[in-house]
RNA sequence: GUGCCCGUGGCUCAACGGAUAGAGCGUUGGAUUCCGGAUCCAAAGGCUGUGGGUUCGAAUCCCACCGGGCACACCA
């Protein structure tokens, strides 16, 4: 039986026919859907192997051809430009591909692995920003990818919630409660200024009323700063909500300490001898393993450890859960990181491949002709609440998703919010509302597509959209390999805009020819279960009607 | 200064080392007695930042330069 993908058929059949024909293996080579005019497939085989056979490319091609003669499906091979091998492919082969996609669009199946994700892990001390957006959409798009593929995936949300910055938030509360009852305290340095806890003062300031006016020690600290990281918390979960992103796991800094796996990172790092002391503090030896690199320290003077020590620790820990790879998603201001942390996890002797870092680069957000610049300053647009509020949540995700993570992406506002032929979303999702409708509307004629033979498929268009259906797999194989979501943005707006054309220049229902009718539903209904699979991916809706 | 990322039509972006560099927005001109015009068709618009190199072939890989972003803490 074949597979989905007809690239990996062909591209199946030329590696046995090479080694049949040539003794050895083939050097790396691609299929794929060449520009207009040169078949349905084509090969860089021939040329790929011309150093390896010493051979011309056009007689290392015509060579393989004999082989290829047995392939039945293979209705036309020709060799052309400078060796390139052009495939045709039989109208049975295509027909089998759409009624599979018909019956159900199946995911090719690379790993079982237990991988983790960890992103957005910002500490609850303000609002989400709309570059935690990006990262939160590329994170969740890319689980849901690996968990499709078969990966056993768990996505992680770390947090610091015991430090200094939770101290300050704590104090910040304080400040602003106080204020309720018209008396100012003054803020200190690192105090978080931001006008969202006077809401939150509010609250605690009508649950437990008046008690700690003027009071500050350890004991009002500590409860100002667990009620303050709650609600910040609380607040976090529900913008992620709104944006359809939840985790599976949400992790304290603290149960690292907690669960004694800083102590045993310790002790190992000082069993294999990364670590030193000097001036009164620890270090990490990273320059015994990078030497262009400077070590670091993992305790301060006053006793404290540093983040980079707990997330050894958390590095640890991970790996002691039996994850196999663990990917972290950052923003691009955190790449000065990742040296360290890779030392790091060779000190602790986790395997190569285990640590990953997905980079992803800042958010601006455009509206009209302003570009407003993200900035943890509270403005306009700058918190991913009022992005999401003000777009929706398909828009959001779209966006976010829309884009290499490693290009600077501009969200145009008023493209997001547009209900219009502009915006990619609504485009995508308007093919899907169509062909519900026109299911809907073919059933009301009293035609039905269930045994369609399928037979009166003819047009090159009509080939052209299931080709593009059988690159399913391989596009959601190349996201998991590259981690690019935008892949999937990207061929469902294609293969949308396939569909638009051909809904335009064809008529689909037709009572006069319910046959033939019957054959393109058939079609329509392979490019609906597509675009449903995709756009769940993205964790987008698929509406019947819009 | 050092390191990382980016540089593609006016704007925002695609392009798996391959054949004629593709879309959308914007601009211009068309399509509806008919399945959803939130659509479609077409035109104009490019020395892929610059200069070298690698090879049968470079937007893609390498080097230098230019321009933009980010990072260089006992902050996270």
């Amino acid at each position: 039986m074949l597979r989905l993908s007809l690239r990996s058929e062909i591209h199946d059949k030329l590696s046995e026919s090479f080694l049949e024909t040539f003794g050895k293996k083939s050097a790396d080579f691609v299929v794929e859907i060449p520009p207009e005019g040169f078949g349905d497939y084509s090969t860089n085989i021939a040329m790929a192997n011309a150093k390896l056979l010493h051979m011309a490319p056009k007689r290392i091609a015509n060579k393989l051809l004999e082989a290829l003669k047995a392939v039945s499906w293979l209705t036309s091979i020709e060799i052309a430009g400078p060796g390139f091998m052009n495939f045709k492919l039989s109208k049975e082969i295509y027909k089998h591909v759409l009624s599979e996609f018909i019956e159900e669009v199946k995911f090719p199946k690379l790993a079982k692995e237990k991988v983790q994700f960890e992103f957005v892990s910002a500490n609850p001390t303000g609002p989400l920003t709309v570059g935690h957006g990006r990262q939160a959409i590329i994170g969740d798009v890319l689980s849901k990818v690996y968990r499709s593929v078969g990966y056993d995936v768990t996505t992680e949300y770390y947090f610091n919630d015991a430090g200094k910055q939770m101290k300050a938030l704590g104090h910040s509360l304080w400040i602003r409660y106080n204020a309720i009852y018209g008396e100012n305290q003054e803020f200190e340095e690192d105090d978080y200024k931001g006008e969202y806890l006077i809401n939150i003062a509010k609250e605690f300031a009508s649950e437990h009323g008046d008690a700690y006016i003027g009071k500050w020690n350890e004991e009002v600290q500590k409860f100002f700063t667990s009620y303050a990281r709650d609600r910040m918390f609380d607040w976090i979960k529900r913008t992620l909500d709104k944006i359809g992103v939840r985790f599976d796991v949400y992790f304290k800094e603290s149960s690292l300490y907690e669960k004694g796996v800083t102590d045993k990172a310790m002790a190992l790092l000082k069993k294999r001898e990364y670590v030193y002391e000097k001036d009164g503090t620890v270090w990490f030896a990273v320059s015994k393993i990078l030497p262009e690199e400077e070590d670091r320290v993992i305790i301060r003077k006053n006793g404290e450890p540093t983040y980079f020590f707990s997330d050894i620790a958390y590095m640890l820990d991970k790996y002691q859960r039996g994850f196999k790879r663990v990917y972290y998603i950052w923003g691009a201001d955190h790449h000065g990181y990742i040296p360290r942390m890779q030392a790091a996890a060779q000190a602790l002797g986790v395997p190569d491949n285990f640590f990953n870092v997905i980079i992803h680069q800042f958010v601006t957000l455009k509206s009209g002709n302003e570009v407003v610049r993200m900035s943890k300053r509270e403005g306009e647009f700058t918190s991913l609440e009022d992005l999401v509020e003000r777009v929706g949540k398909d828009a959001t995700r779209y966006f976010f998703a829309m884009l290499d993570p490693n290009t600077h992406l501009v969200f145009d506002v008023d493209l997001a919010e547009s209900k219009k032929m502009e915006n990619p979303v609504y485009y995508i999702q308007y093919a899907h509302a169509r062909v519900v409708s026109l299911l809907r509307n073919a059933r009301e004629k009293g035609i039905s597509w269930e045994n369609a033979t399928l037979e009166g498929l003819a047009l090159p268009a009509e080939f052209d959209i299931i080709r593009y259906m059988a690159e399913f797999q391989d596009v959601v194989t190349s996201v998991v390999s590259e981690y690019k979501p935008q892949k999937i943005c990207n061929y469902a707006y294609s293969l949308s805009e396939k569909f638009h054309s051909y809904y335009n220049a064809n008529k689909i229902v037709d009572v006069e020819n319910k046959k033939l009718s019957a054959d393109r539903i058939s079609l329509c209904v392979g490019v609906k279960n597509v675009l449903r699979t995709v756009l769940s991916l993205l964790g987008t809706s698929s509406p019947d009607s819009m």
